[in-house]
Formats: C-alpha cells, structure tokens, sequence
DNA sequence: AACTATTTATAAGA
DNA sequence: TTCTTATAAATAGTT
C-alpha cells in the first residue's frame, strides 16, 4: 500500500527490513486493538523479531487469553511441547491448502491449453477475424497471459519446495 | 476503508458485528502472515470470539511462540530446544507459497470477472450470435465455473485456516 | 458472496 | 527515526 506495489518476499536488506518490521507490527496492533472494541472479542499476539526482542499485545491481556487456549484444548492441562513440524496440525492443513491450490490452478491451467487449442485449430470461426482492439480478443490474450504467469510461478514453487528436504 | 467511516465502538448489531468480525480477523491473519515472510520473524495470533470460539494463527505455529515467550519471561525456567523452528526454510517457503498461491488464484478470478464482464456488457459483437455449439463458447462457459470453483475452494481453505485452534 | 466508494495502511523519499 | 505523499490494500455499506 505505498508508492510501489511490493513482493510478498524476504526483505533482503536488514535496515528496510527493519523498517518495515518496525511500521507493520504497529500497524498489526491497531487492527488487534480495533477487532477487540468493535467485536467484543478478546485478542493475544506475541511476535518475536530476528534479534530475538519479544512485542506482544493483549486484551484483556496476552495470558489470560492463552491460558484460556490451553484450557480449551486440554481440559486435563497437560503442557504440549510442540511437536516436529511434520506433526504440526497447522502445518499439516498450510499443506493442505498448498495442494489444493496446486490442484486448482492445475485445472484452469488445462483449461486455458484448451481454450488456445480451440481458438488456434478451430477453422477460424467467423469472429477470429474480428478487430483485433475488441476487448473480448485483448481478454482472451490477457487470459492466456495470466494462465502462463500462474504456471510459472507454481513451476518456481515447487521446485523450492523439492530443493528442500 | 469503507463507505463511512466508521466509529471505533461495540458494534450493537449482533448480524453487522459477526460480518466485521470475520472480515477483520481474516485481514489480521493476512498482515500477520505477510510479516513472517517479508521480516522472517515468528508470530502467534489467538483470537477468542465473544461465542467462546477460538482462531488462531502462528508462524511456524501458535505454541511454539508462546513457549519461547514463557521462556524469555523465566530465564531460569528449562530452555525449549526448539530453536531452529525460526529459521525453517521450508516452513518459510511453505508460507510464501501460499501467499503466491492466493494471488495468483484471485489474479486468475479477477480476469474469470473481466472476461464474464466482457462478454454480457459488449454490445453483442457479431460472433455472440454464432452456433451455441461452438467450441470456443463452450470452453469459455467452462471456464467460468472451474474459476469459481477455484474461488469457493480457496474460500474453503481459509475457512479451515482461520477455523483452526 | 460480490461490488465499489472510501478510508487506511504503507513504501519510498526527505 | 519521523514526517510526507503517492499508491496499494482493506473494508463499510449495499445489492
């Protein structure tokens, strides 16, 4: 939301990175603040930056709302250790989703090879030679486009992801 | 951000305050995911709502965070030996991938809208009128429900995102 | 669930 | 860091 649009990636340099940490927790803390006098609800938010400097917000306040997690989830207060990532539930379902999305952009991927194998083999329907400014021409092409930034990037995740482990 | 704006008070409206409730909390949990990849740092949101329904969210998850908070606060409490959990590329990775994912989805829904628009505001080029067999009308027709079945399972994975706790 | 008119949050820049 | 400003995003009220 400023002059630029920016990429949802790692701030390289560590004096912007600093920056941005600095303006987005804050802003991170209003949004809280203002969930919890709008909608009654009660909010804890605990981030740990790079050096390891603990920030926290809470209403009422960041452990009663955490204690009140604990309870809801053991009812006998046995302490969780947290478990191998493998394990994790949250991540198991971040897994989760990312396949569906695979998936998902994987279908209309297929479609848009279809569409172009239409628009391209077809006989040349009647309105292929429409004027090349209709917009229904620069959307299919604009189409076509999109479809091929989706695959590269699922092509580039993916990759980073089986370079992992 | 919106029409009015708006004062920041108890929404009376039980309907109006659950609406601004889901919005909010899934703007919270965006921002505070885009932290964790453009800052590196860890984060754990929990959210109870006036129903007594928990959300959560953490990067790399809720207890780890908590855990190390509890730390800081005792030093002289057992050190968790979870300390390479921040510096989880594939978590890391995993997170952003999700964030791409969720842009592309929505770029490619964005144009599905574009497209649709397209073809009932024109008015009527010559080949709206062609064969409704067409091929190319069908693969648009096509087209239109994959992407908003992409849309409703992306919705569906939020859901079960945010849901978790 | 969608759609915009507006308000906010912010990325750059000073 | 803090302030300013041009823009990108979030979202309140509507349909």
């Amino acid at each position: 939301m400023g002059r630029k649009k920016t990429q949802m990636e790692l701030i390289e340099t560590e004096s912007a990175r600093h920056v941005t940490f600095s303006k987005r927790r804050s802003g991170l803390f209003k949004k809280a603040s203002e969930v919890c006098t709008m909608c009654a609800v009660e909010v804890a938010i605990i981030i740990f930056s790079i050096g390891g400097k603990a920030f926290s917000f809470g209403h009422p306040n960041v452990h009663s709302v955490f204690n009140r997690l604990r309870c809801s989830e053991n009812p006998d207060a046995s302490t969780s250790s947290n478990e191998a990532a493998g394990q994790d539930p949250i991540l198991h379902d971040l897994n989760k989703t990312h396949s569906d999305l695979i998936e998902d952009v994987g279908l209309v991927k297929k479609l848009g090879k279809k569409m172009r194998r239409a628009i391209m083999e077809k006989p040349k329907p009647d309105w292929f030679y429409a004027p090349r400014e209709s917009l229904s021409m620069e959307v299919l092409y604009e189409m076509k486009e999109a479809l091929e930034d989706v695959q590269e990037n699922v092509r580039r995740d993916k990759e980073r992801l089986l370079a992992q482990a």
